[in-house]
DNA sequence: TATTGGTGAAGGAACGTTCCTGCACAAGAC
DNA sequence: GTCTTGTGCAGGAACGTTCCTTCACCAATA
């Protein structure tokens, strides 16, 4: 008489399997999940009454009951006052998605956080572990992390010894060896593109950059920019070009389409690598395709996401995980460094 | 004496801070939801010493009493056979973006979806919605997903008369729009570049094109490529370029470098747009910036996005949502396009 | 004095799982 | 026949919330 209301398409849950069945709820879970001691024959029976009403368990009590959500935040901190600008860089398209596939091999989902939002917004969702990158000092959001219990890895030391563990690369030894092979192709006036933002990695590049010059007593050719984009970019480096003493080298520190840098150069009047050695640190995956290659410096998104990941979960599944992970940034020389490679500009 | 094992760190729950407090979990619920009939002492005092307890209110158990998760899926389905090449396109940089800043405006987190992976990885994610990108036909994805009682959305029709909501452009329109812009500015071989993916952007803007070409009794100048990436693409223009009778006209309708085409085919020796005009259909956010400015045909991944996710909410949320939104491509028309931005080519 | 009406708060069911405990029964050992 | 051992399954607590219902209390009214 009292029939509850029947909504429409109202989910099919355990225990309608269960009754269907004409067995508990512990036979069902047991027959689906290949637990428990049950007889061939029941598990298949289950199974197919199961199918027949089109179960789906609800993965949101499943979780409640496991205490994981088996999710996975990924935070990108470096331009939190340009909120939503890093996803338009190449390093974080190949971040995201390299994070998206790592979660994925352990059982897990990557929830994508915004630079800001509602304050409630990241402490509302169910994450069982966060992977922040480039998080700024004193980070609010690591901070509200821990607090929660929410497992940490970052992409940066940031601050020298950080509670929770990191993967990151030597900045300067890498930019060094940038320099070093810009000198050895015959650079003597290096200059460099690098812009102030939170990330460490843009402060340790420009300071191995001064110190580099120092040691051999070259005044840097240093243009900092205040912001993100292409143009400040490109109008920072028609500044060092157009100088009455200009480079014969060039390292550009933020993300650039390599192509749209060489087309600026040309149109200066230089020639690359002719006039110009070139290399860029980036992810743009054009570089090896342009009029002439471009030589890059990356720092391994995909390898950072996968070791990242990895921490996390084993933070997260109750597995100590030591200190961090210090990787080595990867060169990749093309002819845009490489004055052999043009015909008549010698060693 | 049998005291239960006192776990590290074990998290606050919201009995632990109703005990502290001296009230019961009702009062401590209602009183940090504001919701029920509570002095405003009361509410002060349990609000303090949750803060004092540092409680966090569990994010699964919520969602679980809600029967929502608040958690919505992105799925990208055009390259299922190139898992995860997608992420290196502009226009799915910008959309993934998009849908996770639309997705926070109304509450909801974005999970990315991978386009392979373990059957039950969708399945197993505690979704309430899911936005698929270029669904393919009878694609399985969408169909476990509307059994499982999922919302799902979807940015093309696919076939006609899908049965869940979407959002689209008439691709065929546009391209006629692009072509006959073309032909105004003077060009009378006009050629093509596709690809013949899943997405029935390509297959109707193919179509679109062969059948303005036959209109006007002209020779189709198309070139298909098989797969994606840089390297068939400047193939392809190559060989329409390097043909014995050479378009005047170009029109790329697959994702590239636009400063990586420009620096091709100033290669051939072809000036743009003294001897060929040049749209592209990309989202690289360095159109504007080449030399010429390329002019560029976009379906608009923001709005797409803002779109789908209040579709799905509405969805969700139990407003009904009716058939679907056809948009119009926004068509940005740059020197690369216009013969009177070059001085000496006429109309 | 009994009735109403409002305020402040507690109790407990429910969300949909998993899994611990325990019971009935059968088969073998003594 | 009793005792063990093992198999097949059921009952129900627990995960951590929210929210519906109830109830005690006090003041004001009939």
């Amino acid at each position: 008489m009292d029939e509850p209301n029947r909504k429409v398409a109202a989910r099919v849950r355990l225990v309608d399997v269960a009754r269907a069945a004409g067995v508990s709820k512990t036979t069902v879970s047991d027959a689906l999940n290949g637990a428990g001691r049950l007889p061939d024959a029941t598990r298949e029976h289950v199974r197919q009454v199961a199918r027949r009403l089109g179960y789906r368990p609800n993965a949101t009590a499943r979780r409640l009951r496991a205490g994981r959500s088996r999710l996975l935040g990924l935070a990108a901190r470096e331009f939190v006052e340009h909120p939503w600008f890093y996803t338009e860089l190449a390093y974080f398209a190949r971040l995201t998605a390299a994070t998206t596939r790592a979660g994925m091999t352990h059982g897990y989902g990557v929830v994508l956080l915004p630079t800001t939002g509602p304050d409630d917004y990241w402490t509302d969702l169910p994450l069982d572990g966060v992977f922040v990158v480039d998080p700024v000092e004193g980070d609010p959001l690591v901070g509200d992390f821990l607090a929660a219990g929410v497992a940490v890895v970052s992409d940066r030391r940031a601050v020298a010894g950080t509670p929770w563990p990191w993967v990151d690369f030597d900045y300067g030894a890498a930019l060094r060896g940038v320099l070093d092979h810009l000198e050895e192709g015959g650079a003597r006036r290096i200059a460099a593109v690098g812009a102030p933002t939170t990330a460490c990695y843009h402060r340790d590049s420009v300071q191995a950059y001064l110190d580099w010059s120092a040691e051999r007593g070259r005044d840097p050719l240093l243009a900092q920019l205040d912001g993100p984009g292409f143009e400040p970019t490109l109008a920072a480096v028609e500044g060092l070009l157009s100088a009455p003493e200009p480079p014969d080298a060039l390292v550009v520190l933020v993300e650039i389409s390599p192509s749209l840098l060489l087309d600026r150069i040309r149109k200066l009047g230089r020639s690359v690598p002719g006039d110009l050695l070139l290399v860029c640190a980036t992810e743009d995956p054009t570089a090896p395709f342009t009029d002439p290659p471009v030589s890059t410096l990356s720092f391994l998104p995909v390898e950072t996401a996968d070791i990242a990941v990895g921490m996390l979960v084993d933070l997260i599944e109750g597995r100590g995980v030591e200190g961090g992970r210090l990787l080595q940034a990867r060169f990749d020389v093309r002819a845009s460094s490489d004055p052999r490679s043009v015909p008549g500009a010698g060693k």
